[in-house]
DNA sequence: CCACATCATATTGTCCGACAATCCGACAGG
DNA sequence: CCTGTCGGATTGTCGGACAATATGATGTGG
């Protein structure tokens, strides 16, 4: 009959008032926060709850401070940080190699669409930069993986969408150690994933985005039969080390 | 030429020591964390260092408690949780309605198609019973809103991909707001989404995935044509306050 | 044996005060 | 302009304290 009468400790109040005022902009993105003293004074809390409230915003990637830097600054969340938490996320949800991939061959297409349309110049130098250097790389399967994944990376700079940017990177670092079995497994993986990069590259060159969303609809299909030939059931778990996989025989 | 020399606050690596446990799944879900006494005592930090360590966990969800519980137990992160940090992040970035939108066009025919493939018969009553619940709402403007993100919510659910579950809920709630003045100012709006969703829950219960996909993909671009009719610009930044856009004469 | 009230204990939230390390800004000297 | 010095400010970490309350053990009645 009754909700239970909401109790929030002051360490959590203390960081929401300073995440709304974030929002808000009212404390804007470079901007250098008072001192832990300072706010403590101002919230009328301790010093160590003010210190708690920090560290939430801090890992929400809210706040974060210059290298080797003592105060903290209102930052935009990184790439990185967001990718981070979401990918943790999925590994907790138990999210598999073929949910992942679902969600790639979904969005991917769009994104290369989008690079198609608003591709700038120096994008476009970006993105075949990637592909240049995925194509020219021998060995070094761990730099291959890195390498496919800076392509797609350059391909969410090229759409010049945020949302894109942000959720290209933590869906391939999830794939990233199935990537690196299918580099090492599958002779014919490299020149197919390399073909792929190139006809996505002339696709947003020629600004064709029908071209580019077929092409990449193509090579993330490519995948899964990466995984299939590799060995990689399509159920396994992102996040477990791979290490246990069985080679095909 | 010189890297810098990495050093880590005590809070810093007592969080990454827990969380790589709970990745690891040595401590596993449900499980309750021993007391900060007793992990300040493991770790030989203060207790001080030990909480500020806890709250950066919590704030990624990978901790939470009980409902009015004291102990702090390991989660996976809620859908809510994800969601506020990634649509939190897409505001600094200052990810704009049409970007959002954009994601949306890319996103969702997969995840119809995917449903259709997939669902269950609990989920396709759970879709059909939002999908009425829209239709039979009259005014409620926010209310209307809700159902609107309750439709794709059923939807990802259908598609038993954790993936698409969780990316599925940000974005929604970036253009909560837009949404309202759409419904509010567009006479069309509702009976173009109402039967739009009919469409998409005949094909998904037919297991039709590209009707299902064709027909999401145009209500997708109703939503565009939405904003521009709603006066919206699709410039606009997501998070601010849509109070001030004026309304069209 | 189970359900339930009772109570001591453990645990969290918050505070205070302290101190070393070090970052910062100013300042002087080459 | 670069470099070295210096004092103050700020953070990271510590120890201890206490009120409120969740937790678990205990005892009691059915």
């Amino acid at each position: 009959m009754f909700e239970p009468l909401g109790y929030a400790p002051a360490y959590w109040r203390v960081s929401e008032a300073i995440r709304a005022r974030i929002l808000r902009r009212e404390l804007v993105e470079g901007q250098a926060l008072p001192t832990e003293t300072e706010l403590a004074r101002q919230f009328e809390v301790n010093r160590s709850t003010v210190r708690e409230a920090l560290r939430k915003l801090e890992s929400n990637g809210l706040l974060g401070r210059r290298r080797g830097g003592k105060r903290l600054f209102v930052t935009r969340p990184t790439r990185e940080a967001v990718g981070g938490g979401l990918s943790q996320a999925l590994e907790m949800h138990r999210a598999r190699v073929v949910d992942v991939w679902e969600a790639l061959q979904a969005v991917q297409p769009g994104i290369a669409a989008a690079a198609a349309e608003r591709r700038s110049e120096s994008a476009l130098r970006h993105l075949e930069l990637a592909a240049r250097r995925f194509a020219a790389r021998e060995g070094e399967r761990e730099l291959a993986v890195l390498d496919v994944t800076s392509f797609f990376d350059a391909l969410g700079e090229a759409s010049d969408n945020p949302v894109f940017m942000l959720l290209n990177e933590p869906l391939l670092r999830l794939l990233n150690p199935s990537l690196a079995i299918i580099i090492d497994r599958v002779p014919q993986a490299r020149s197919r994933i390399g073909s792929a990069q190139q006809q996505i590259v002339a696709a947003v060159a020629a600004r064709d985005a029908a071209s580019a969303s077929a092409w990449m609809s193509r090579h993330v299909r490519d995948f899964r039969r990466g995984f299939e030939v590799a060995g990689i059931p399509l159920s396994t778990e992102v996040g477990v080390d791979l290490g246990a996989v069985p080679a095909v025989s």
